[in-house]
DNA sequence: GACTATAGGTGTACGCTGTACACTTGTCAA
DNA sequence: TTGACAAGTGTACAGCGTACACCTATAGTC
């Protein structure tokens, strides 16, 4: 009976902000993500959340530091490559989760998980044996492969969450727009039906380039 | 004589204020992009605009599909891998033109340029012989690819527009704070006298990329 | 030439946003 | 008991996209 006496709504802080952010960004978009919104989330009148973040840009910048959480780091145990690509398969499944995050991973004040992140990766790259210029082609090319899949992935959107009617209708009716077009009708007509999964292909071109890495890094083998 | 008679503003029209929009968007970025700034800009009030374009969101679409027109399309008298080599550059420069564009390439209804774009594409890679699936996949990877870097580039931008001066001593105070981060450290310090250059980045990756899509194509050359 | 329809531009207003600033309230130390 | 300080509130303002009613100049028809 030391603290809430009855009723007492818990107090707020920056990470319980922080959190609640996080929850509402994931569920409603990063478009309709408000202060109000998240004020009201949290049972409490916006100008409170300034008690706790000095404003709506710092925020994401710690709402994007969550999203870099959630990445794992790169285990020093592992072959180089497998390590690679746990680290890629997992920052997509974190990008997944907060779709909303996509285009701010690295345009926002960088917060102490995405250094670390960004430490580690660099390190299993040198360690490797990737001399320094290749290991910043390296990482270039792995990122840009992330962040530009993640991308695709939002914004396209195959076969995600429609209902295969709605999937159906709309391709039906993209179809007969398309007659111009004979690869997009292709692509309309073929891809439904092909068990194309998201995954999968992530995993297609993340292959594509860690075997293009490793031969680089190995010229004999 | 017949139209304007002395000090008649020329006309609005829709493909006015699209261009006057991309021209503001590229000055000012997306996010000081707004209605009332393009409405003064072409010297009219806000309303106006609406006259010539459904709302912002249209406009929005409409100036994508002018990002896509500036992006070469594939020529079918070239090898697959110099023409695909030719539009992801041109692209890139796009993308680099007006940067405001990044993240919404393929989140906006497609227009023509967009969908000639995709369609040429897709076709060059057809008759270079790739089979559906694995076309699917070359586009996939190459498209991941351009998006992902053109992020990276706008985001991080290694001694890009700031002053020598400037970049000096911001990478200082940076150092600072990396300590704990030693491979951090290593970029900062080595990065800026190695010559970067986003343009030599890019078509590492973009190489690396296409010899691994054509090893694919042909297995045994 | 007079009449009318229509396209282009205007002015006002509404609900939304982030947040500055002054205020109250609840908790703990001295 | 007092006083300080942290947490939450209320009001207010400028900026946003845009609905709606209005004015005006041009074009076509009789």
């Amino acid at each position: 009976m030391t603290k809430q006496t009855t009723k007492t709504r818990e107090t707020l802080s920056s990470t319980r902000v922080l959190q609640a952010a996080v929850a509402l960004a994931d569920e409603a978009g990063l478009e309709a993500f408000s202060m109000r919104g998240l004020a009201q989330d949290l049972g409490v009148v916006p100008m409170a959340l300034y008690k706790h973040v000095a404003n709506k840009d710092e925020l994401l910048d710690g709402m994007v530091d969550i999203v870099f959480s959630e990445i794992e780091l790169p285990s020093e145990n592992l072959e180089w490559t497998t390590a690679m690509r746990r680290r890629a398969t997992s920052a997509r499944e974190a990008l997944q989760r907060h779709s909303w995050a996509i285009g701010m991973m690295e345009s926002r004040r960088p917060g102490p998980a995405n250094l670390r992140n960004h430490n580690a990766v660099m390190g299993c790259l040198r360690k490797a044996g990737f001399p320094f210029e290749m290991a910043i082609h390296a990482y270039s090319l792995q990122d840009a492969y992330i962040y530009g899949f993640a991308l695709q992935e939002r914004d396209l959107g195959f076969e995600t969450s429609e209902s295969a009617g709605e999937a159906a209708q709309r391709r039906a009716q993209t179809i007969g727009a398309l007659e111009d077009y004979p690869h997009l009708v292709e692509i309309a007509t073929k891809l439904p039906e092909s068990g194309y999964d998201n995954a999968v292909e992530f995993a297609w071109g993340l292959d594509l380039i860690l075997d293009g890495l490793d031969r680089l890094l190995h010229p004999g083998g």
